[in-house]
RNA sequence: GGAGAGAUGGCCGAGUGGUCGAAGGCGCUCCCCUGCUAAGGGAGUAUAGGCUCAAAAGCUUAUCGAGGGUUCGAAUCCCUCUCUCUCCGCCA
């Protein structure tokens, strides 16, 4: 959420910032909604000073045993007049929040301008594509081969975007979540959490993704719910639980309503976890093989830190998610994306995109964004700072990484002639030393 | 699923209709005293808003799990919900 502070200080040129990453800001309602507010919430609070001091005097009044009847007709009328000006005013608070929520953040002034991902700057590659003496196999074919790649199956258990693994692969899949956990515990510093995978509603909006994109989401129901009322359809939503699509979501909200003290900073946090997303609006996009699921596991970066580091943070971050790339061997390169193709909630985001041979091209395995302190004031995430006065925090958070699709890069950039995959030297030890998974 | 108890400030905990944003204690900050330490004395110590405003400051509103209601007035009474705890049952 902006600050509506900025807001109300400095509307034209916010406007024009958001303009850059291409939402189209509702200037003229939020100005006259404001003027109104700005009246009648004065008003309204004018109103409760004196129904206060009156029935404060009345109380002291009684308690002296003198006569009340005067005071009493003085606010007579008082109670119902109030009501309306609170009802009025909480009418255009909520209006004014509806914008709030759905406005994305502001681009930090370091990010390329732009209109979609064809703008976003590649700032740097590391590694070399490897190059194949034999005629090379997309992931679906070679894990098709090996038997240890099911979509078939996973289709008829749950439908398109799912997969099944089996063995090598499978065992692949999980050493890979395990070797990045421990990467960034035991180098970086993280702090392994275990969260739920089903959240509330207050979480979501706290990370952005609610209102906005509840389209994009899944949403889980207790049977007994069902049961109990089928056609209660009022409470739709909302005091449900949402499945995460991002373990950034349970680790950011992890300090909502806290107030951190400044000593305690930063906060690091790993997460494995799965993540679901219904994809909604992406269809006949990737529809072969793991790169684009319902489904997915991810080991998730969050950092929660002071708001003056918080760009020292993100390269950091963006390092971290790298080193797991480098110790893997697996060619990549990182882009900074440009106004247009960030996320919603961030001021600053770097994608990395690792090479994949069979699509001859570099394809996102982590963004890392800043989101400065517009998750922080949605969810009211302080801390205490070094005069004691309390402020909003910095979140940042990246991917580190997408596990499904690392297991894409290496089942193609590890690909061998007779179909089998080497496994990489720093996975040995989580793959009882094996050399390569092959049928 | 059944029975019961509870939710108050950083923490503990009092408060069952009126000068209560909230006693007391702990913790923390500052000061005093004490040749160290310990003990003692004093002052301060929630959050989010709004208005005036360059700022400092002042004034003001809201908040005692959440929402609604009764009342001139609600932490306190009523209703709904959420969460936590204890016991029993069931269960990975």
């Amino acid at each position: 959420m902006l600050d509506i502070q900025q807001l109300r200080n400095e509307l034209d040129l916010v406007a024009v910032k958001l303009a850059k990453r291409g939402y189209e800001f509702p200037v003229e309602q939020f100005r006259a909604l404001e003027q109104k507010r700005k009246v009648i919430q004065t008003e309204t609070q004018e109103l409760q000073a004196k129904r206060n001091t009156v029935s404060k005097q009345i109380g002291i009044a009684k308690q002296k045993g003198e006569a009340v009847t005067a005071m009493m007709a003085e606010i007579a009328n008082l109670g119902d007049n109030l009501k309306q000006f609170e009802n009025q005013l909480e009418q255009i608070q909520s209006e004014l929040q509806k914008i709030l929520l759905v406005t994305p953040n502001l681009a930090h002034e370091s990010v390329p301008e732009g209109k979609d991902d064809k703008n976003n700057l590649e700032i740097r590659r590391w590694g070399e594509p490897r190059v194949f003496d034999f005629e090379i196999k997309d992931h679906v074919t070679i894990g098709e081969q090996l038997g240890m790649l099911d979509f078939e199956t996973a289709s008829k258990l749950s439908g398109a975007r799912f997969n099944v693994m089996k063995g090598g692969i499978a065992c692949l899949h999980r050493a890979l979540a395990q070797f990045m956990l421990d990467t960034h515990t035991l180098e970086h510093g993280y702090t392994e959490i275990y969260v739920p995978y089903l959240v509330n509603a207050d979480c979501l909006r706290g990370t952005g993704q609610l209102p906005k994109f509840a389209q994009d989401l899944f949403v889980a129901q207790s049977g007994a719910e069902i049961k109990s009322d089928p056609t209660d359809l009022v409470d739709q939503g909302v005091g449900k639980l949402h499945l995460i699509p991002t373990a950034e979501v349970p680790l950011t909200n992890m300090v909502s309503d806290k107030i951190i003290p400044y000593e305690q900073l930063p906060l690091k946090f790993v997460a494995h976890t799965p993540c679901f997303r219904s994809e909604a609006g992406s269809y006949g996009k990737d529809t072969r093989g793991l790169i684009r699921q319902h489904q997915f596991d991810k080991v998730e970066l969050v950092h929660i830190v002071h708001p003056l580091r918080s760009f020292e943070a993100l390269e950091q971050l963006v390092h971290h998610a790298e080193t797991i790339l480098q110790k893997l061997e697996l060619p990549y390169r990182v882009m900074v994306l440009c106004s247009g193709d960030m996320g919603f909630s961030a001021a600053k985001t770097y994608d990395i995109e690792v090479w994949l041979p069979a699509q001859n091209t570099y394809r996102e395995i982590s963004s890392c964004s800043n989101c400065e302190a517009f998750q922080a004031r949605r969810m009211q995430a302080r801390f205490r700072n070094e005069n004691g006065k309390t402020e909003l925090l910095h979140t940042l958070n990246g991917s580190g990484l997408a596990v499904g699709r690392t297991l894409v890069a290496l089942l193609e950039n590890y690909q061998n002639a007779d179909g089998s995959i080497t496994i990489p030297s720093v996975l040995k030890k989580y793959m009882n030393n094996l050399d390569r998974v092959s049928i």
